[in-house]
DNA sequence: CTGTTAGCGCATTCAA
DNA sequence: TTGAATGCGCTAACAG
């Protein structure tokens, strides 16, 4: 395979100078350090004899490559699908490849992942889904990271996983609390919540935020006004029912993702009969791009997914410091047609 | 950067073994052809030292590298989500490294990553996206693809390219005429097309597909019945308030994809106040995840998307034969609520 | 400004 | 079964 490939040193046979040259002129970084005629006869022998330079050499000679890595738990849920676009979208910018590899939420395939694109000598990797609440997992992660790091590459995470790794937090306790108190503005008294996975640490997070909310305003979350689901559309459906017919008293649930609260209101619908917003209200979390396109309209906490996917590259870029770096993206309520107003 | 790598040679020598030695333990492809002492010692020494091989320099010794190229036009949409999805669901069988590049609908830039890609040395590069019927792209393209051929590298195409290319194709044709003759057969005698850019390939199929299938039932598609929008929700909003505002006496519409369809009914219902499907009756194209959540329930023409992109990487796999070899995928009529006799 | 030279880390002959 | 030697294509000193 890969044979009949054109080497640099040919390119710079045909036009008469030498290897160093042609490396200077066609992978020169910017300093123009050689001359217009030479420089001329290389690049008309590197079109002519059509070159393609050979990535795994340079990387090899340079120690250092142009690839980042990307890991997400999958690349069909919309929540990774944008992250993964502002994350393209500014790699482009930069000239730097993705290499994007999906976990499908299989817990070891991360580390598997983490281990291959560190022998692929990528510069940088960005670890998109949440962490998890392992602790076992969790250490063996920061280790193949510690190892990544001192090799020279970088780590970015999307989400927090843990004080001293550069990481893009978006504000997932705060979207929690946002959405609590939306609904307690809309005069709701008696509201639940459909949970994701307990081990997610966003999950987590976003639960807290809305507890901590919910309790600041004098009406604690009841434990069995929450209940837990898979984190898909058929896992919101389930627990949304299950959650209403033990607590049919309620006159709101907050989804704690999108795509479940999209199975949220199929279930409310079609398993319960309910009307949504007139007898339950929803929110979900996240703000994919088709919330707004269920029927009602999905009233959600917005987060910046494309935003953070591009923070976390031109993260990658910086020189990483003494400090571990953050930045913080904050959630916004979008209110649709998914809430109303109660009177209790 | 990188400078701490452990490299084999450091392995071979704490493990007190030749280089050669050691490659064929930790690299060797299954021929066990070392002795179970020196293995084991090997081992162990990798084990200890945390060795990680270096995938550029095997990439560069072996002229072939485990990355496998992707190219789509945009991740964040679900129908490249679902393709995506299958494909790295497949190579992870293969442990093979899925490169993914988006040319968020930029001509150029497909031509500019097939390149990049090809200078990574990828074994194979799957081209996603939907081929265009600009004749001086594909002209440049299909000598880009012939140098990557010519180096080793293999090309597959999800949708039509070309006729020497391996592709897996599915049904648009097929598919467009399923819709047709499904609304044919609900009653429907006037239906009008919200179509996608003509230069894709993909759209002119699929129109062409419904056309024919129209043709032949005597219900030839007027030119009047077809409007362009976008590839995108608010194209497909913006075309189909045009087309029925042009032709209301329209009593159905297909539209040429999911995302535009969701666009659609947001348009026919806000912007028209025309009822779906009692007053229009609505169909799409793809059969993405949230076609069944939106309101009504959108009756589409389902793409075997996550099949596709596996069918695409087995493809890739198999040594490509004298015959371009093609995998032909069907589509299926799915009637949700979109759609609804007529009497009219 | 340009050329020479010495590796980068590994797979792979070829001998032993 | 094992080891020594060679080169993959390129970059980066270094020397001129």
């Amino acid at each position: 395979m890969h044979t009949a490939g054109v080497t640099l040193q040919q390119v710079a046979q045909q036009a008469g100078v030498s290897l160093a040259t042609a490396s200077r002129v066609l992978h020169g970084s910017g300093s123009r350090t050689v001359g217009e005629e030479l420089r001329r006869r290389v690049e008309a022998a590197a079109q002519e004899l059509r070159y393609v330079s050979n990535a795994p050499a340079q990387a090899l000679a340079r120690a250092t490559s142009d690839v980042v890595g990307l890991i997400v738990h999958d690349v069909a849920d919309p929540y990774f699908g944008a992250i993964a676009a502002g994350a393209m979208r500014a790699a482009r910018e930069q000239r730097l490849m993705v290499m994007i590899a999906a976990t499908f939420r299989e817990p070891g395939l991360e580390l598997e992942y983490l281990r291959s694109l560190r022998a692929q000598r990528a510069r940088a990797v960005i670890l998109a889904g949440s962490g998890t609440a392992d602790a076992d997992a969790t250490a063996r992660l920061a280790e193949e990271i510690a190892g990544f790091e001192a090799d020279g590459g970088r780590v970015v995470c999307v989400g927090e996983r843990g004080p001293d790794l550069d990481t893009v937090v978006m504000a997932n306790r705060g979207g929690g609390g946002l959405a609590a108190r939306g609904l307690w503005d809309l005069g709701h008294r008696r509201i639940g919540v459909v949970s994701g996975p307990a081990e997610l640490l966003t999950v987590r997070h976003r639960l807290d935020g809305a507890r901590r909310a919910l309790r600041s305003l004098g009406a604690p979350l009841a434990p069995d006004a929450v209940t837990v689901g898979d984190f898909t559309r058929e896992g919101g459906r389930v627990a949304a029912v299950r959650l209403l017919r033990a607590r049919p008293d309620l006159t709101a649930v907050l989804v704690l993702n999108d795509v479940m609260a999209a199975g949220a209101l199929a279930g409310l619908r079609d398993d319960l009969g309910l009307a949504v917003p007139d007898r339950v209200s929803v929110v979900g979390f996240d703000d994919v791009p088709f919330a707004a396109d269920l029927r009602p309209a999905l009233s959600t906490v917005r987060l910046p997914l494309e935003a953070a996917g591009e923070a976390a590259v031109r993260l990658l870029l910086e020189p990483s410091g003494d400090e571990p770096r953050r930045v913080a993206l904050a959630a916004e309520l979008v209110l649709r047609d998914s809430t109303a107003t109660t009177v209790g």
